[in-house]
DNA sequence: ATCGTCTATCGTCGATAAACGATGAATCTC
DNA sequence: GAGATTCATCGTTTATCGACGATAGACGAT
């Protein structure tokens, strides 16, 4: 397990907080949460799907989808009138490895 | 207009979910990840630090104090006029490890 | 007793998030 | 081709967030 990060021991590094941040928003919504469990389940899931399984509005999703695709965390690949939506488990690991490294220049202070 | 859903259906998240998208996303704003640095630099910290530390306002940060406290995150100890801020180093690493959690089962289904 | 400092909270305002229905495009099925 | 299905997007409404100034309470110092 590399940690490809270089910078966290920065403490003025805004930058790097508010991109960890960004991606940690895409995470605190419960029904977020839910559709990273259901798409990780399955292989693959449509939008449908999920809709199926989560009590929501087909357009509800489909933006909680989007927001987990533009913070990088879900793979989307269109599939004729589909969708196919997939968990990036590489950009999952390197989030929790992140707040990790957060967790522990927070316990090495003391 | 409360309907009782059956439990067929997923009304949006379990418990679970919801108690880490509450930590999550008191998380997720820079100045909190920044504040929580800076409190685990020091051992504690009174308001005023911070303040200075981030250049807002002083009822801002209380705020962003009082989300962080709320999520269990942060330990709260009034120490006289002034107050004493904390990191729940437990409680960080209970949240990264939830994630880590996360991670790894959406992991395991492939 | 009064002043200055440190806090938390209240009220407010603009911006953003969250949810929904409606709509149209693309694709199956018949 | 007609109808059904899937999906993203638009527009709207409501709720919450984020930031600030103002204010009041608590305390130390003078």
């Amino acid at each position: 397990m590399n940690l490809p990060l270089t910078e966290a021991r920065n403490t003025c590094g805004s930058a790097d907080s508010q991109v960890v941040a960004t991606k940690l928003a895409a995470l605190s919504h419960p029904a977020r949460i839910e559709i990273l469990k259901h798409l990780s389940a399955s292989r693959s899931c449509c939008c449908r799907e999920v809709v199926d399984h989560l009590d929501l509005a087909q357009s509800t999703v489909s933006q909680h989808l989007k927001i987990l695709v533009d913070a990088g965390l879900v793979r989307y690949e269109p599939d004729r009138q589909r969708s196919r939506y997939q968990v990036d488990r590489e950009a999952l690991a390197g989030l929790s490895a992140s707040l990790t490294t957060l967790v522990n220049s927070c316990c090495s202070g003391c």
